[in-house]
DNA sequence: CTGTTTTCCGAAACCGGTTTCGGCAAGAGG
DNA sequence: CCTCTTGCCGAAACCGGTTTCGGAAAACAG
């Protein structure tokens, strides 16, 4: 009965819940009701008001329920220009991910920053008073994340990148960084290497303890001691991770392998390396984590560990909107692994040279 | 009854016009005018009202009014997947200043995401349908840019990152690169070079046309002639700048100095140009164009441009706001110059190079 | 065949604003 | 002094939904 209005670029007029109740022989607050799955309506109703909805592409208007609700469907993302190291690059693909999962669901992505510390919490607050997100979701999770706290004081839902050890309340999705540093452990371990240094992330971020972890996890897998002189934490920066691999080396044992819980950091390790004339994956295997592109350009390209920050995004929308739909916060929590890369920065272990640095390496 | 239990909290309700109506002993409707400022209110109430909102902190909430406005107080961005190319270093820069400057004017930013050119004009519909825009911030404009047809048509505000060579109706916000290509060149003319090469950027950008204008002037303005050899197009990948330098370097005549319209362009060129043992700054001079930071971590660094993206995010950002507000578009035109820095991959020029190019370079 | 529940939906209020309309009072003009 | 404006504001409808309340019809019980 209802013409298609085809898309001739006109007036186009929203079809309303009136048009609806109209065209059904219902009332709006019948209509209303059948859309949002009260058990009042009678199933029939119910599956009779959808059809018509599909038919005449009914979508309610979501700041019009959100006078009453004050659930406006969007979910609100804040990006804080206050840590400057990594997850720029992968910014682009994290929000794609995000805006898709929450398109997929019907809701929106409101995005916001806050240049400082300070004026993080009020963006927080005026965001959830103004009706412009119903929920956040909170990238690179820290160990003592304030805006958990937050978050959680002012009963506002929220999802996690990342995960918590205190973890009321919290639900998440999180890449199992740790899995993935114990297995270039094991890696470098099947090599014949013994003595592995790390170099760590962010302290303050999660991941870092879990990542540290996953050190000890593998090279107590491996059978190998660790050396405490070998472990580095903090770096994210190419020219902290230079710098790292610089003392190192300079060690009157210096590692053979370098485990890297950053691209960035690993990429720098690499010019430590080649200011000593050590060739990457025979005279010092590395690798890395988070996949960069740039961990392609060098050579030999780095060896590291994928993450798929699309996926990650889109799942963490999902999340957060059966979140919001009233699920319970503590099921709402998944992992996934990242994905090796094997691209050649590592290799057999080579005793000798650090003996006399100018023979190089060709196995 | 209810479908789901929604978690109930009880944050210090909002104050609402009739709170305000209340407080001033004047009708919900008076205060509503006197807010938007309608003439039909004197001047005395006027100011009585907007000081009792500044003393109640009453701000209307936006969504209740777009019931009836139709307007949320929200601009929209899309971001394209389907462009693989650069800004994205740039993105969290950009999008940190758009919110910035909304958040200045009481606006907020909805960031959607479209996967391929298809769903993209869908997601410009839906979000203006659905309220979750009043207009949009376009990046990268293109030079026939089907975004600008569709939005000009269905008649909802936009600004654009990057001019346009059909004005009507258009506002943006654009850096004068044309102006940086021009200095760049005259830059290496006066170190002596002649033979300068340019490699452009995405032709299907306004900005790769612009910067060619750029050369092409600053040429002229040199007095050299231009060898159209020495002129490739559409090259903004690290591995496309890098094979069109590798042609460019085996011409019987190579170049002595290569002007890039993209950093990343640059950055291959340096490859390039040391497969070839041709040092840069000294037997090639090379500049670029972004100021991305990769630039700083190759020996010389890249002597280039910096664009400041935050600032250009938060401009279009206010430009929108004030077209959004009524304001001609068409004197909602701005333009600001990059920013030269000379970080030493230039250098006076050196013939004897590209005679024997095994004899590497050693000054 | 009544009396009592349930089931299911309509009527109407409400949410927080905007906008149309009309009217009263003060000022202008004669 | 009496009209005619004009300035200024209140009353009420409206926007597109949600939600409370109550009542008619249907189902159930006796």
């Amino acid at each position: 009965m209802q013409p298609h209005a085809t898309s001739m670029s006109k007036p186009a007029r929203r079809v309303t819940i009136s048009d609806m109740a109209d065209a059904l022989g219902l009332t709006k607050s019948t209509v209303s009701r059948a859309m949002n799955g009260y058990t009042d309506i009678s199933p029939a109703t119910q599956l009779r008001v959808k059809r018509m909805a599909e038919q005449m592409n009914y979508q309610p208007l979501s700041h019009a329920q959100a006078i009453k609700t004050g659930r406006t469907r969007a979910l609100g993302f804040v990006l804080q220009l206050s840590d400057h190291d990594a997850h720029r690059p992968f910014l682009a693909e994290f929000l794609a991910g995000l805006s898709a999962g929450a398109s997929d669901e019907g809701y929106t992505l409101t995005v916001a920053s806050a240049d400082s510390d300070a004026t993080l919490f009020d963006t927080f607050r005026s965001l959830r008073r103004d009706g412009k997100a119903d929920g956040f979701v909170l990238p690179r999770a820290m160990v003592r994340d304030p805006r958990v706290a937050l978050l959680r004081d002012m009963d506002v839902p929220f999802v996690l990148y990342g995960r918590q050890e205190d973890p009321t309340g919290c639900s998440w999705f999180d890449i199992r960084g740790e899995d993935a540093i114990h297995e270039a452990v094991l890696h470098l371990a099947e090599l014949g290497h013994s003595r592995i240094a790390f170099i760590n992330g962010g302290t303050k971020y999660s991941y870092a303890r879990l990542r540290h972890q996953g050190f000890v996890a593998g090279m107590a897998g491996a059978g190998l001691d660790i050396d405490h002189g070998l472990v580095v934490e903090n770096k994210v920066t190419l020219a902290e991770g230079q710098a790292a691999a610089a003392r190192l080396l300079d060690l009157p044992e210096p590692p053979t392998a370098i485990v890297c819980a950053v691209d960035r950091a690993a990429l720098g390790v690499y010019r430590a390396a080649a200011q000593r004339g050590l060739s990457i994956g025979s005279d010092l295997s590395v690798t890395g984590y988070d996949g960069i592109e740039d961990g392609t350009h060098v050579h030999p390209a780095l060896t590291t560990f994928a993450v798929d920050n699309r996926d990650a995004g889109a799942r963490l929308a999902k999340l957060l909107i059966r979140r919001l739909r009233g699920e319970d916060p503590e099921t709402l929590r998944e992992t996934a692994s990242a994905q090796f890369i094997n691209r050649g920065s590592t290799g057999p272990r080579h005793d000798e040279c650090r003996n006399n640095i100018s023979m190089g390496g060709k196995q």
